[in-house]
DNA sequence: GGGCCGAGCCAC
DNA sequence: AAACGTGGCTCGGCCC
């Protein structure tokens, strides 16, 4: 085949798109598929092209035919249907023709995720043409000007072609993927990946509201404490400067820009104060009533620009919502991650989180697994203790607490807890006694006495991560509950800094299987609910995930029904992956996003 | 004036 | 600053 000059038909009538559309049909084979259009945004873009290809020819049909004998060849779930990327086709074909393929996708770049994590993020068509079949694509973009392709409606030879390789190269590249997903026991994973993409495409879709008065409000407020605490720092410091800057209008402008690290150590140098660095560790133990103001100024400086208007002006022109980039596997371990903006990491705080609301006459359910890692973690580990405390229904922490200082549970205060917690949750890190000893105040030789006496009584926790972390380095791989693996990079023993990478990989060898199972339980329930939804067609949205957290918005009379279906579908799924540790899920119906 | 990198910091 | 895993955003500062 040469897929350089594909076998390819235009298609710009009407009753010749429905024929063909009744062949594909009859025949139920495998289809790839593909679009053209000029933009990426599934709201705003103008869609020109939909290449459905067999595995010997691709049929171009032009964007402005109907397209409702398509729809019935793309939204067959008995038809498989290929493509690279399959979220952004499906949000094009949704948005602009009210097509929703249904399940069944196999998706070449989620594909190559899975099969080189860690090693490369080389997932382009381009990329994988040239991997798979030695071809080099022409991905200029530009230069096919498909901005006035659209405008005038000319199609050349040129982008039919383009448009047609694009389409066909999918077969073959799926077809050594294929053999690469059952070799690596990868299946599992990859139909979980697959089914999701539907589910990530329509939360992009859906989008989410905010409240932008109340946004604003909060704005406001932390300039107002953002400009006098700079105030009072260059007043602080103008004894030290000895040109003070006034500009024409008799402003006193500022003598240092406190937003610069470097100017902020020149700064203390003038107090007699000499800083390693200028992060709030140092600046919390360092005794100046500057460090103190500075470490407030940046506080509101970086909710200000990073969730300050930059995110106001991410609001969609046409749906007035915030519609992220959730990248499906964004993360090495098989988490999401998401940009443009990052709901992710919008502070927990509630005069942010309460901005993000429900439209008028629904209501947000809002759902988390409750201390899921360490759940994992107690069942990956086999630990008695540990999976007996989460049985019994204990506070873990407490607990912990406990046995750790030998006193009864009654007699654990504040701090014995905050520690054990501390050490709890490092340990998923791979957190070692130096830097705990830096958290709790304490010293290095006390800090591994704690280790000591917290390894004692959980002994497995111990010899399960150093075994998950020392088979990373052996191995070159880690693997979660449902298969999924990680791999690393080879390490050279010539180089330097080799055992520090060692250790490094060991750290990632311990944490991987607990993050990546977390990720795999949290996208098996995303796909339950968004099936149930769909199936029992309630009045209901995902909207939002934040690694164990799932947001729905709901018309209000279905709230407490998709309340009972949200917890059910979520430990399900937990129930899935472990076995020998209950799962807990805390579900909460809200008018704002809060827990 | 754009690209890149590190510092610093938000989330889980 | 580094002692802890996974990300993204913004800034200063440097380069071309």
């Amino acid at each position: 085949m040469n897929y350089l000059e594909p076998n390819y038909e235009y298609i710009t009538d009407q009753a010749r798109l429905d024929e063909v559309a009744e062949n594909i049909l009859a025949r139920e084979t495998d289809l790839a598929v593909d679009i053209e259009g000029d933009g990426l945004d599934p709201y705003l873009i103008k869609l020109l092209l939909v290449q459905i290809g067999t595995a010997e020819k691709v049929y171009i049909f032009n964007a402005k035919l109907k397209f409702d004998r398509l729809k019935s060849v793309l939204e067959n779930p008995k038809i498989k249907k290929i493509l690279q990327n399959a979220k952004f086709d499906y949000g094009v074909l949704k948005a602009t023709k009210g097509i929703e393929m249904g399940g069944n996708i196999y998706d070449t770049m989620l594909a190559e995720r899975l099969l080189t994590i860690g090693l490369v993020r080389e997932n382009s068509l381009l990329a994988l043409a040239d991997k798979y079949l030695g071809i080099k694509l022409d991905k200029n973009w530009e230069s096919y000007n498909w901005d006035q392709t659209a405008r005038t409606g000319k199609m050349t030879k040129r982008h039919l072609n383009y448009a047609a390789t694009d389409a066909l190269i999918l077969f073959p590249i799926r077809e050594k993927q294929m053999a690469a997903i059952a070799r690596e026991d990868l299946t599992r994973v990859a139909d979980l990946e697959f089914s999701l993409v539907q589910v990530v495409a329509n939360i992009e879709l859906k989008g989410s509201l905010i409240d932008v008065r109340k946004w604003r409000d909060n704005l406001d407020q932390l300039k107002t404490r953002r400009d006098s605490t700079a105030l009072q720092i260059q007043e602080e410091l103008r004894p030290f400067y000895k040109i003070k800057q006034v500009d024409l209008f008799g402003n006193h402008a500022d003598v240092l820009n406190l937003n610069s690290p470097s100017q902020v150590i020149g700064a203390f140098e003038k107090l007699g104060i000499d800083l390693p660095s200028t992060g709030e560790a140092i600046l919390q133990k360092t005794n100046h009533p500057v460090a103190k103001l500075l470490l407030q100024y940046r506080e509101c400086e970086k909710l200000l620009t990073a969730f300050g208007e930059n995110l106001l002006a991410k609001i969609h022109p046409k749906t007035g919502r915030l519609h992220p980039d959730f990248m499906q596997i964004g993360a090495d371990t098989g988490r999401f991650a998401c940009s443009n903006p990052n709901l992710q990491q919008i502070p927990t705080d509630s005069s942010f989180r309460s901005c993000f609301v429900p439209a008028p006459g629904y209501k947000f359910v809002v759902a988390d697994y409750s201390q899921i890692e360490l759940r994992i973690m107690a069942e990956l580990s086999e630990d008695p203790e540990f999976t007996d405390a989460f049985k019994k229904g204990e506070d873990l922490h407490t607990k912990t607490a406990s046995q750790m200082y030998g006193v009864p549970t009654e007699m654990v205060d504040k701090k014995m807890r905050f520690n054990a917690k501390s050490i709890n949750f490092g340990l998923m890190y791979g957190r070692g006694a130096p830097s705990l000893a830096g958290q709790l105040g304490i010293s290095v030789e006390d800090s591994e006495k704690l280790l000591e006496k917290y390894f004692n009584t959980y002994k497995k926790v111990k010899s399960w991560l150093d075994k998950v972390g020392k088979e990373a380095v052996k191995k070159g791989y880690s693997k979660t509950i449902s298969g999924r693996k990680r791999w690393y990079k080879e390490l050279d023993p010539g180089d330097p800094l080799y055992q520090r990478m060692i250790s490094h990989t060991e750290r990632q060898g311990k944490n991987t299987p607990i993050q990546g199972s977390s990720a795999d339980m949290t996208k098996l329930a995303l796909v339950a609910v968004h099936q149930r939804l769909n199936k029992e067609k309630y009045d209901a949205f995902l909207i939002h995930t934040v690694h164990d957290e799932i947001l729905i918005e709901v018309r209000a009379d279905q709230a407490e029904a998709v309340h009972t279906l949200v917890k059910e579908e979520m430990i399900r799924a937990g129930e899935k992956l472990l076995h020998k540790v209950p799962i807990q899920v805390e579900v909460k119906i809200a008018d704002a996003w809060e827990h």
